[in-house]
DNA sequence: TATTGTTATACTCTATAACTATA
DNA sequence: TATAGTTATAGAGTATAACAATA
């Protein structure tokens, strides 16, 4: 085997990218395919992809929202944030408790489970930060940050 | 409707992002999904994805590539390019000819319809890359693009 | 009427393991 | 033995449309 997983082209053959390498999403989407796989194996103990990180750190920061406003914050459909909690509390990290204000609603909590598993994924987290931003100092890293923070109209 | 599909919680109510936003993972998804929302819009008439823009791309680029080194040179895996393919075979934007010189494998090319709907995409992806962009000054997008291609250990 | 959560449905992307044909 | 493509299978993410319960 002489290509590694997920790695660009190294037959050392002649390849033409094209306009690609030229174009802000394809970049966005090699970096972010590149860091995902870092993610996997860096919290292959944890085993949750990003957005399941992310769902758990809003919820813990966040106790007691529902699932409207934590889909309203990571700018996902209310239909998709079901089958997202689904997963979470079948594995018992996530509960759904009763709101006090309205029945039509869930106050999203973490288990005893989900706040010790995101407190080892934390840590995980941020190693997994070190690894994939090793290629650039703190600097460039706050940088690009913020580039990318000013990317899609967040301005 | 007081929120648009896909924004960020804008209920104007505290909301504790915790660490993420800090995070170059966290941002790299949250950019990627602001530019991918970006593209399906820009690219609705060609109805195709960021992914099948970069398939037809390459294929155009280094026309008779075979399945495995067009997934080595985007990173996915070869079955992964199957399906990827058969989408595309389907619509008759790509043909699988047989190869010259190894029967096992197929030289990929487009078809006249793929070549002039590629043709369009172009314009359009480069119209989709201006907007997503807007915020940023050639320089920035310039220094966007060398630090995501120093991710992920791309080096 | 509007909102919350849900279900049904559908599409894309992704991978692993095992298989066939060919090298 | 190794490689190219395929299939079966699985999981995650995403959305739209329609529905029941509640506001």
């Amino acid at each position: 085997m002489s290509i590694a997983k997920n790695s660009p082209d190294q037959s050392g053959e002649d390849f033409d990218y094209d306009l690609l390498p030229g174009l802000i999403g394809y970049n966005l989407r090699k970096a972010q395919a590149a860091a995902f796989q870092d993610f996997s194996e860096s919290l292959k103990g944890c085993d949750i992809t990003p957005g399941q990180f992310g769902v758990l750190v809003l919820i813990e920061a966040n106790s007691g929202l529902n699932q409207t406003r934590l889909g309203n914050a990571l700018g996902i459909d209310r239909s998709t944030v079901v089958a997202v909690i689904d997963r979470l509390e079948g594995r018992g990290l996530v509960a759904r408790e009763p709101a006090p204000s309205d029945r039509r609603s869930y106050a999203l909590r973490l288990s005893e489970q989900g706040r010790a598993l995101l407190h080892r994924a934390r840590a995980l987290v941020l190693a997994h930060e070190e690894r994939i931003a090793k290629g650039l100092n703190s600097k460039e890293q706050a940088q690009l940050i913020k580039l990318l923070s000013r990317l899609g109209g967040a301005s």
